[in-house]
DNA sequence: CTATTATCTAATCAACTGATTGATAAACAG
DNA sequence: CTGTTTATCAATCAGTTGATTAGATAATAG
């Protein structure tokens, strides 16, 4: 895990730097901080997250880390930031998602979840960890519900919109339903990102389907 | 669970143990440390278990901590086998749980989780800890896979008994649906433990219970 | 009663770790 | 061209951390 090359590496990239130096620009001298910790903290957690390694990782010394970041901490909220920009950009358009009904949108919702678990495996690494470290770090712990809220009203809102629209059940309340869509998707996250299982992503779409669709009138299989 | 009185209590046991010294067979030493690393885990995250904590905490010297765990490595072992241990018991009977039928044990699954949820927070944030840790060490994502698999069959054997016996529907594949309930008794988890939701227990069951009851014949609400 | 064994401690080590310092050079403003 | 700001690094610090060593102490077997 530590490389032996540590120094010959560093010495390398401590020519580069003074044949460079100061090409560029603190913003992404910054960015790259906060993307070598990101990493770093998918690779290895914080259990063994050292600013030395993200300063080596990002090509630079520490000093610089502490430089552009008061403190490791200071770091690590960088990296939650990025989290959080990450996990509220848009979908990929190639998924060729349809928007244009209430159950279109949860699929869309689905899916583009599901497509990110497969693509950026990472993304949900470093959000595992976080949320095991909001259990003792009572900002973080803020940080991540106010995701979670973020996610509910989405919901709350396609939900509403499908039963004013009388595609989804009559009956159905937005937000205990919301809450309950979003345990199944936490399920399926922590299932396949977390405990490495495979899982029949269509057949829990179809659970979530069969909460707010209406009943089939008669039977068919 | 947690005592805030570290230090003072500290002291009070050092000075039982310089008077009772040898009183405390190897077994019972061992198994303080295990509690006390375990406890440790669960306050501070293996980001901050230190071996110095894990034997103050116990009430010993460092040293004694080595004397019984070659290393830190061995100590959470430990604490991995004594987690297993507490996941296998056997449920209270104060719940008084009906295992009379297949619909009644998988009720027994699911209400025996909620309650060591709600009465053992402890044994779930320590589980997830290391759910996080097994992405980096290999032996400990079997042991939890192990785990699973553990589950998945119990369940497996609950679903094909309620389907031999009519209870559940005859087109009910046990294994598949096995997963999907591990999948949604996961997210329950992770949502009422790890994000420290508020979660409809009662409304998750029934989710549960139309994947495995026939559809009723005909409507009532 | 003595030798042995299990249990435990104080002291210490070497490596690690977050952070700081003082120097240096490029970029830039006037 | 000159003084200031920005960006960077080598060297170093003080405190931490997992682990070891060289004994103590007490229960126990012979």
């Amino acid at each position: 895990m530590s490389e032996p090359a540590a120094n010959i590496e560093d010495v390398e990239q401590t020519t580069k730097r003074l044949a460079s130096a100061r090409t560029t620009h603190g913003g992404e001298r910054r960015r790259s901080l906060v993307l070598a910790a990101y990493d770093l903290i998918a690779e290895k957690g914080f259990e063994e997250l050292r600013t030395r390694d993200v300063a080596m990782r990002a090509g630079v010394n520490i000093a610089t880390l502490h430089y552009y970041f008061a403190s490791k901490e200071d770091l690590i909220d960088g990296v939650v930031d990025y989290l959080l920009d990450l996990f509220s950009s848009e979908a990929s358009r190639d998924l060729q998602l349809d928007f244009s009904t209430p159950l279109g949108h949860l699929h869309a919702m689905f899916r583009n979840t599901v497509y990110r678990m497969r693509t950026m495996p990472k993304m949900f690494v470093v959000l595992g960890e976080l949320v095991m470290r909001s259990q003792r770090h009572p900002e973080l712990e803020g940080a991540m519900q106010r995701m979670d809220e973020q996610w509910m009203q989405y919901l709350g809102w396609i939900l509403a919109e499908g039963v004013a629209q009388g595609q989804f059940r009559a009956d159905l309340d937005p937000e205990t339903t919301a809450k309950k869509i979003i345990v199944i998707v936490k399920g399926v996250t922590f299932s396949y990102v977390w405990s490495r299982q495979e899982v029949d992503f269509e057949g829990m779409l179809q659970i979530v389907e069969r909460l707010v669709l209406p009943e089939p009138s008669q039977g068919d299989v």
